[in-house]
DNA sequence: TTTTATTGTTAGGTAAATCTAAAAATAATT
DNA sequence: AATTATTTTTAGATTTACCTAACAATAAAA
């Protein structure tokens, strides 16, 4: 069984991620753009990847990954998700902290490593941004999430997740107070633009659209 | 202020650790045993690294850490004795499994995350093996340690490290009961042969001169 | 349906870290 | 001191992952 290296793995997760964006084949460019490489470097990494089994490429058609690819990009991204818990449960770093070194914890390959810190870390089910860790077989854990400007005037929940990743989101959700397990009650959601007001601690809270199509709540009633 | 690669670092981990064991100037051949590597890949690094000013190095005469190199070795030195105190104190590995990941581990460069590693820790002044990890600013703290073989009848201890990490000589001493932290008595030192009887928790046990001196005790009196 | 724009691939090159084989410097032995 | 052995370095290749520039395929627009 050849093993992948840490480019390689690289290239694997995006396109799973890329994958699961938008639905068909991911493109050579869109690639490029997310790993921060130039499409002719893809190219060559896609031509290896496919000699490895790890993805299906037609020439000028994009790419898929095989299952074997699929399996290990879900395995990254499974260490990825586990390592951000560590950091934020076990070491008290931010939300907008732990992406980058997560980044790197992903790539170190050890399944006892992994086995252990899951079982340290009380097998979570979703990371600190609320995306979903998959198990050991690479299996996701089905999760009922609503976004948050899709609730009504009444509707209480708790924030579960964040479905943009971005530091600067991040630290300005810190500063609204709008972390994962708060919760929240809305109290209207504005027709004229869509921004939504709600209740967090007893406190009223304004938020704009563009900020509450990103929040995740697990709506309650 | 230019970057380390993974690499480097190691090259730079494997002088120090050399130039600790004997004095002098660390040989070419020596380094490349160390690294698994051949003696012309050796020099090449070394090349690069005295440009860097991170090694003194004279064609044919060796090499040495300047004190940016030192610093650089120590501060991996610190991240790998950190990252082997989580592994065998939080998530529970064994001695003789942590080495190998902790090689990957101390390479992950975040000063945040080690400082936060480090207070989650407790702030530890040892690693599982016994041996002192150094301080934020690269300094050891003293520890005073008597090597087993080097008791006398009579004298009792509390073994604190080890000198010698292969995972044979760790799965041995796990076998024989003698692990980090347990008292020790010492029965007899055999004129003859160098070993050693002790009592280790109320039981005899006998170890040859080889196994002794790689203890690393407490003296108690 | 041509033309234009976008997207993707090939060809040829670079830098990092490695290698082998041959040559040079140093050390050890006779 | 001369010879032999060891150690270290150079020279030239190789591999991986990247690059630019030129070309080819596909998609969009006129």
């Amino acid at each position: 069984m050849s093993t992948t290296s840490y480019s390689e793995e690289n290239y694997l997760k995006v396109i799973y991620h890329l994958s699961q964006k938008s639905s068909g084949a991911v493109q050579t460019n869109t690639i490029a753009e997310n790993i921060g490489t130039k499409p002719a470097s893809v190219t060559d990494m896609l031509k290896k990847l496919a000699d490895k089994r790890l993805i299906d490429y037609v020439k000028y058609q994009g790419v898929s990954l095989t299952e074997k690819g699929q399996l290990t990009a879900i395995g990254i991204v499974r260490k990825h998700r586990l390592w951000e818990v560590f950091l934020v449960d076990k070491l008290k770093l931010k939300w907008d902290e732990v992406h980058e070194i997560a980044e790197e914890l992903e790539h170190i390959n050890s399944d006892l490593l992994v086995e252990r810190l899951d079982e340290y870390l009380g097998r979570p089910k979703t990371d600190p941004h609320g995306d979903s860790i998959p198990d050991k077989d690479g299996k996701f854990h089905a999760v009922n999430l609503t976004k948050l400007n899709e609730l009504s005037a009444g509707n209480t929940g708790m924030i579960v997740g964040v479905s943009e990743h971005s530091s600067a989101y991040l630290k300005h959700l810190e500063k609204l107070g709008l972390t994962l397990g708060k919760e929240i009650q809305v109290v209207e959601v504005v027709e004229f633009d869509g921004s939504v007001e709600l209740i967090l601690e007893d406190k009223k809270v304004n938020i704009s659209r563009d900020v509450a199509k990103h929040i995740l709540v697990n709506e309650e009633f």
